[in-house]
DNA sequence: CTTGACCTTGACGCAGCGTAAACCTTTATC
DNA sequence: GATAAAGGTTTACGCTGCGTCAAGGTCAAG
């Protein structure tokens, strides 16, 4: 039996437009053109559509359809295995997405009622002042980083146990640089723990992290002299030690 | 402090490219353009920036990010709330695929044999010539039905066990069309139910499923009369109560 | 004064089609 | 046999979220 675009369509529920598109890129060729021009497709092309909509619904790419397909000799099975893989890590991502969105939701809702919330903002807020006076006003108005932190904190409704939290990994942050300087390697166990923790450090304040930003924060570190005293005043180049430790743990060094 | 494209970039860690498509669609317009025509951000910006970027990585659109952080009468925990709902329904079709993806493995791998597999497609191709006979062999060329089957069959390496429990949907097809045709009412509890397990069994040699196609599928039935006197032998008019059920069981009519 | 780094505005490209526009062919009906 | 409906064709823009040139202006450093 034959099929025009429709027929062939409604019998495997796609559309019309989708069959051209495949035989424009050469997915799926119609077996030839009548006299009309209209595009006729013989059984071969249905078992092929057949396929190809297998493979399609396991949200594989046509590119790779076609390769899987047209070439007898593609090893199938590594491709799906690999695909399954990607699928793997997809859905890994997807916990972690409806994990931060349940956090987000609950810090919204229960938490803490927004009166408290209030208070606790500024609560921060005075936290800062203090942080602007040591490092001096212009911190803020320079990088704006702890800004960007209480703009975070608050809309993540952290909690006042985060916040403590938080300021207890710092102070662990400040011994674990310490004791990893001294041992001299930025690769070092040591020193890739201090790394792990400056990014645990950060996410508390820092939803939208991303292995760029962190490695800018760490260039950012040595580039201005107000957070490489900051860092220094714990131990002497301990600012550029942070920063490659950090490079290394990211993978970019 | 103000940041011009490339330092808030940095910052942030995207890309300059991004924020100036963000400026274009009006997510996040420059808080001035200075006399060279450079866009200049304050800390406003800043903060806002901080927040698309978080809702961004819950892998939320941009448009729908725009309302949340433009009007603040938006209802932010009801936008997260069905972004949920949205990123469980992903995860569940997540794994759906991975689920077929493994068993379509497992068939390439083990199951079969390749030996027997080809055995076993011979056996298979018997099968249906015998049912090209009893229901003439243009059954074939008109809708090439069996023959898709048999390809999707061969292309999931169908088990022999799996083959016989098709068969035996297929029985039981039969005898919830005879009971619930005498309900004479396709919204009925066992016409929905003959409806679902008539996609079950499409499901073992379609694994491209989709509701059109067996809605298209369905209409097949009543428009070839070689289908309806396959349906119809069974109880007179079952054909087209069938297809009443299907539609129905699909949310069409 | 010249680099080189940064800025600007276009504009194309990507995946996988949906959706018109403008026009022919086949089929069904009167 | 005429006509209208249904289906066919190609061409081409739209959508998302930017990456990636291209062609040119601006600015701090040497």
């Amino acid at each position: 039996m034959e099929y025009t675009v429709k027929k062939l369509a409604q019998l495997s529920g796609i559309s019309g437009r989708t069959l051209r598109y495949y035989d424009q890129i050469g997915l799926l060729k119609p077996s030839r053109i009548n006299s009309s021009g209209y595009r006729i497709y013989g059984q071969k092309e249905v078992d092929l559509l057949q396929q190809i909509l297998f493979y399609r619904e396991l949200e594989i790419g046509l590119e790779e359809i076609m390769n899987i397909i047209q070439d007898p000799h593609f090893n199938q099975t590594e491709a799906l295995k690999d695909h399954y893989k990607k699928l793997m890590q997809k859905r890994a991502h997807l916990d972690n997405l409806m994990a931060t969105v349940e956090k987000t939701i609950g810090s919204f809702e229960g938490g803490i009622p927004m009166q408290d919330k209030e208070k606790f903002a500024a609560f921060k807020e005075n936290m800062m002042d203090e942080n602007e006076k040591k490092y001096g006003i212009e911190i803020r108005e320079k990088y704006g980083e702890d800004t960007v932190n209480a703009s975070n904190a608050k809309l993540r409704g952290m909690s006042e146990e985060d916040f403590e939290a938080m300021n207890k990994l710092s102070e662990e942050i400040f011994l674990l640089l310490e004791q990893a300087f001294a041992t001299g390697d930025p690769a070092s166990e040591i020193a890739q723990e201090l790394a792990a923790k400056h990014k645990a450090w950060l996410m508390f304040s820092w939803p939208s992290y991303s292995k760029e930003a962190h490695a800018g924060l760490a260039e950012m570190y040595v580039a201005d002299e107000r957070f490489t005293a900051y860092y220094d005043k714990q131990v002497a180049g301990g600012t550029k030690f942070l920063r490659d430790a950090i490079l290394i743990y990211l993978g970019i060094k």
